[in-house]
Parts: C-alpha cells; sequence; structure tokens
RNA sequence: CGGAAAGUAGCACAACUUGGUAGUGCACUUGGUUCGGGACCAAGAGGUCGCAGGUUCAAAUCCUGUCUUUCCGACCA
C-alpha cells in the first residue's frame, strides 16, 4: 500500500480517556477509535490487524474440520426464553422491541441458534460428529466495560460447536479443538497459559480458558513453578497443610475490644496478627443464612461456598440482617452460641486458640477452639494466596494475571436437553446430543497482544498479525533517483509476496520513521542516499539498521521477519 | 448500582476561584527557509465553551437539572 492519498493518520500525543498502553497506541496508531463507552471502530489499519488473527484462526478451524456458519446478531427473544437463558443473563443481553412490539435480544452468546441449527442435521447417531463455527459479533451490556478493547459491549468473536453421541465422542472433538487453540495462539505469537476455569453461566462439565498473560488482565491465573497445575483463582482448589500445631488449648476468654468492628483495627487493638483471627461472615444462600468460618487473613470464594451447599445464589447479607442474627453490631459476629448453621474452612481446623466475635457490641472472645461451637459443614470455601501449596504436587504457588482470550467447554447434554436436540441410537432409543463450546475474543487477542509487545516506541507487532509486514520508506521524494528506486522496490517486494506499506508521502524522514515505529511494522527498508549505488537500509524493528545491496534484499526480508 | 473526577477547535489542555473581546501546543491552509529521527519563520482558517433552564445589564465562569466520558468498587462465558 503506498501511504500518500491513502486514508491514514497518526496522533502524536496520548489519547485522554485510554488508560492502557495498548488502548493507547491502537488510539494513536490509527487503528481504533472510540464511540461510546466499550464501542470501538476499526480504522483499515485496525482492521488489517483483526482480519490477519482472523485469517489464522479460520485457518485452524477449517484444518481441524469445523464448517463455518452465520448467524445473526438480531434475534427473537423467544429462544432465550425456551432455553431458560433470558432470566440467566438478564440486564447482560440487549433486549429490544420491533414496530409490533414483539421482544428481541441482540446474540450475547449463540448456543441456542447453533442448536437450532444443529437440529436441521440431526436425526440418529450417524449424522455426527461435526463442529460448526461462526466469526460474528456479540453483544454484552456490561455493567462496567474498561481497559480498551478488553471488555466492550460489542465484539467479534468466534465461536464454535460441537455435536457428539457421547462423552466419548465429546472428549474427541474438544481435544481437536484443544488442539487447534493452541496452534492458533502459537501461531499469533501470544503468551499465554491455559488454566482451569469455573462454568459460570454456561454449564457444563468442564472449562478451560486461554489466558493471556498480561499485568493488566483482570483474571487471577493460579500457577504451579514445579508441575503443569495452572487454574483460574475462581476454581483454585485451596489445601490444607496438615502440620499439627502442638499448642495447648487455652481457657475461652471473653475480651472488651471497643470500635474494633474489622479485622485490622481487633488485630492492632489486641496486639495479635491477622492470622490469628477467624472471620464470621454471614452469608445469604438461596434464601437461607448461614454463617461462614474463615482465616482472618483470607478472602471468601463465593462460588465455592455456592457449590458446597449446593446453592444457585450466595451473596452476602445486608447489615441489619447481619445486626439481626448476631444481635450485635456489624464486626462482632461469631461462631459461638449463635443460632444459624455454621460452615467453615477446612484451614480453620488446624487452627487452635483463636479469636471471634462475640455476637455482643465491642466484645470479641480470645482463646477459642472446634470445641467451642458446632459446625454444620466443613469444606473449601477459600480464594488461593501466593505461597500456598499446589494442590498437585505441594510445591508454592505464584500468581499471574491475565485476559481470557478463548475458551473451551464441555457443555454435556445441558442444552440438547433444554432444547430438544436428541437423536436415535442403534437400539432406536432417543438421546440428547453433548454438545462442546469454544470461544475466542478477536480484539482481546489483539489487544492483548498489543499489551505484550508495546515499547517505548509503539507496538512491536509479531510479523502474522502486523499491519504490514514490511515497510519502504522513501527518505526524499524528491529525489529522482531515490524515487525510482523505491518505486521499483515496491513493485518488487510485492512481487514477492510480502505485505508492505511504502511511504511516500511528503514528509521529513523522522515523521517517516517514527510512525512506522508507532504502527509497528517489523521489518523496515529505507531507501536514501546511497540508492545511487544501489544499496538501501534495512532494519528490523527495534533493532540496529544495516546496509545491503537490492539482489540481496529477498533473503534478508525473510530472515528478519523469522526473527 | 454506590463513590470520585472530568466535559472549552480534529487532538491534548489553559482561562472558571474574583462574571465583561475565548487562548496555547500539536494537527490543518498559504508563502519562505530547511530536508536521514516527530524542523523553523511569517500569515491564515477552524469554537452555538456537552445540553437545558435559572440568576444578572452581562455567563465558558455563579446556581439547578440533565446527558456523556473516565477511574475505584459492586458485577461479569
Amino acid at each position: 500500500m503506498k501511504l500518500s492519498n491513502q486514508f491514514f493518520y497518526t496522533l502524536r500525543e496520548d489519547a485522554k480517556d485510554e488508560e492502557t498502553r495498548s488502548g493507547n497506541y491502537l488510539v494513536r496508531s490509527g487503528m481504533i477509535k472510540k464511540v461510546g463507552t466499550g464501542i470501538y471502530l476499526f480504522m483499515p489499519l485496525g482492521l488489517k490487524v483483526l482480519k490477519k488473527i482472523e485469517t489464522i484462526i479460520r485457518e485452524e478451524m477449517n484444518k481441524a474440520g469445523a464448517q463455518e456458519v452465520l448467524m445473526p446478531s438480531l434475534i427473537p427473544e423467544d429462544y432465550y426464553i425456551q432455553s431458560g437463558r433470558k432470566d440467566v443473563f438478564g440486564h447482560d443481553m440487549f433486549s429490544l422491541k420491533d414496530r409490533y412490539n414483539r421482544g428481541y435480544v441482540l446474540g450475547p452468546t449463540h448456543e441456542e441458534l447453533f442448536v437450532y441449527a444443529a437440529k436441521e442435521m440431526i436425526h440418529s447417531y450417524k449424522d455426527m460428529p461435526f463442529n460448526i463455527y461462526q466469526i460474528a459479533n456479540k453483544y454484552r451490556d456490561e455493567p462496567r466495560p474498561r481497559f480498551g478493547l478488553i471488555r466492550t459491549r460489542e465484539f467479534a468473536m468466534k465461536d464454535a460447536y460441537s455435536f457428539d453421541v457421547d462423552e466419548e465422542g465429546c472428549e474427541v472433538s474438544y481435544q481437536k479443538m484443544f488442539q487447534a487453540y493452541q496452534n492458533i495462539f502459537d501461531r499469533i505469537g501470544l503468551n499465554y497459559k491455559i488454566v482451569r476455569a469455573g462454568t459460570g453461566a454456561m454449564g457444563g462439565s468442564l472449562s478451560e480458558e486461554f489466558q493471556a498473560v498480561v499485568e493488566i488482565g483482570e483474571d487471577t491465573l493460579v500457577l504451579c513453578p514445579n508441575c503443569d497445575y495452572a487454574s483460574n483463582l475462581e476454581v483454585s482448589a485451596c489445601i490444607v497443610d496438615e502440620t499439627e500445631s502442638y499448642e495447648e488449648e487455652k481457657e475461652l476468654e471473653l475480651v472488651h475490644t471497643p470500635n474494633a468492628g474489622t479485622i485490622e483495627e481487633i488485630s492492632e487493638f489486641l496486639m495479635e496478627d491477622k492470622n490469628r483471627f477467624v472471620k464470621t461472615l454471614i452469608y445469604k444462600v438461596d434464601d437461607k443464612f448461614y454463617a461462614c468460618l474463615i482465616p482472618g487473613d483470607r478472602d471468601l470464594n463465593e462460588d465455592k461456598l455456592r457449590q458446597l451447599l449446593n446453592g444457585k445464589e450466595a451473596v452476602l447479607a445486608d447489615i441489619e440482617e447481619v445486626e439481626r442474627i448476631t444481635k450485635a453490631k456489624v464486626g462482632f459476629a461469631g461462631p459461638i452460641d449463635l443460632s444459624i448453621p455454621i460452615i467453615m474452612d477446612h484451614h480453620v481446623q488446624m487452627m487452635k486458640n483463636f479469636i471471634v466475635g462475640a455476637n455482643k457490641t465491642d466484645y470479641h472472645y480470645k482463646n477459642v477452639n472446634l470445641k467451642d461451637f458446632k459446625v454444620k459443614k466443613i469444606g473449601d470455601i477459600i480464594n488461593v494466596q501466593e505461597g500456598d501449596l499446589c494442590p498437585k504436587c505441594g510445591a508454592k504457588l505464584t500468581f499471574k494475571k491475565g485476559i481470557e482470550c478463548g475458551n473451551t467447554f464441555k457443555l454435556g447434554t445441558k442444552y440438547s436437553e433444554s432444547l430438544g436436540l436428541n437423536y436415535l441410537d442403534k437400539e432406536n432409543k432417543l438421546r440428547p446430543v453433548v454438545m462442546g463450546c469454544y470461544g475466542i475474543g478477536l480484539a482481546r487477542i489483539m489487544t492483548s497482544v498489543a499489551e505484550q509487545n508495546a515499547d517505548d516506541m509503539g507496538i512491536a507487532w509479531p510479523a502474522q498479525i502486523a499491519p504490514f509486514e514490511v515497510a519502504l520508506v522513501l527518505i526524499n521524494e524528491k529525489d529522482e533517483v531515490q524515487k525510482a528506486v523505491a518505486d521499483k522496490l515496491y513493485q518488487t517486494i510485492q512481487s514477492m509476496g510480502f505485505d508492505v506499506v511504502y511511504d511516500d508521502r511528503k514528509e521529513r524522514p523522522g515523521v517517516k520513521f517514527k510512525d512506522m515505529e508507532l504502527i509497528g511494522v517489523p521489518v523496515q527498508i529505507t531507501v536514501g542516499k546511497r540508492a545511487v549505488e544501489g544499496i538501501v537500509e534495512i532494519k528490523r524493528r527495534g533493532k540496529e539498521k544495516e546496509e545491503i545491496s537490492l539482489d540481496l534484499l529477498n533473503e534478508k526480508i525473510v530472515e528478519l521477519l523469522n526473527c
């Protein structure tokens, strides 16, 4: 592409409403522009990068035997009412009415329609397996869109769905996709980790996430430096260090602790370490109240609590409810003589002589032991901390931040049952189809790669998804020799099959260099003074330039693109 | 949805406290000098100061409402 007379611009100053480095560079390099909260438009350059990502995804999907389809974004709401997800998504789904007051939604994800499509195909066990996918926009009314393209309300996603007769078949389909995903992320050049994750609103039995390792990530990845354990914090098992404490159990003691209602305050007041305390949190799980005991220096994991109690929803009780149940101000709840069932984290089992609230304003109990109260259930209900032991090998776990760029789910028969997707097996019996679903967020990949490869000049894109592979910079467009050499070179490089941008603008060299570095072209060829001698300069972005004779250019470009 | 901040030229900002002619840098146009790392000089063009209402002789400035954006939290395949 010749730059003169093209839609191409860059900004010299930082965008004021982009907090992330990647978001800022994407805006400054003229790739994207914010239209509203969580809504972006893609300019020619940005679309080019996105399309290159899309192409890699499409190629690998097709190679894995999946077939592409296209679903509408505007969908009659009945499909989501039938599946029960109109309520599950609630306000996260954009819904609208047509002129006849009929309800529609903008598709937040497409299991329903893919099942609808699959029904046309599936009648017998002979009709499976198969996998269909689309690359299309999704719409979600996020409560708080943020971080550039990471959390937007409209976004391009590749979603694939596999259909099998049984679990074994699904396992094969799942592994195929899993491999395809690794190929995709490897080819794109993303630094990523695969972690175990929760199934959330999607349902199903297994979920694994492909997480880009990025500082600004919204997810916390729990990794083991010793073995292959990798998990999203949301679902990471927290195991107990079972080293026995030989501490003597002491006499229970009521202590006056005026105005010390938080762990920080009481810990300071009694001059005791936070891990000597046991927090009592009153939770409401499906309209029933529970007191949850966890170590004072830990956070409760609501998902784990919900699962332990087989509940649908777990929320912290209101202040009024807490005060009614504990008969004390908030901050003084404790397990002793409490009327509601007690759920205890298994770490507390190992503790002795700990401190709890006394269910009496301004009082705590010291030297509390397990014999002092009754527990209904014991389990793992807290978040893992960095340094905790790996559930697999016992090594100390480390944390990293990640952006979820892709995920794979085994859905089981959840949707096929609720939407009636069945087939006849060999015995002529009707059975539900076993499904898998597989998503990839295109713009999230784009931002993650940008974030991972941003430097002081701009984004150092990997060659595979860079807006261009080669930048051809003409130093002096008024110099006839230089111009002729560059014009010729532009044709030659194109015919070699490289994606090249020819900066023939009437700009000073410095402007051209800065722009090419900002938009992140990996290989730059400069046609300058020595063009007369048939010599030009070539360099890999971020490295030293070297002079080279024109006839050696092809090999050099290939070499630099691959390094 | 709670808390905080901000909306003035295409972009980034100043002027607002103390009401009276709207300014700077980048970008843009013209001319000149420059010409291998975001040039310089000169002359220009570009604004219903987010929107609505109020106070006032007079509002970018004070008051009220409203919309939008950003950050923190709640929330989130």
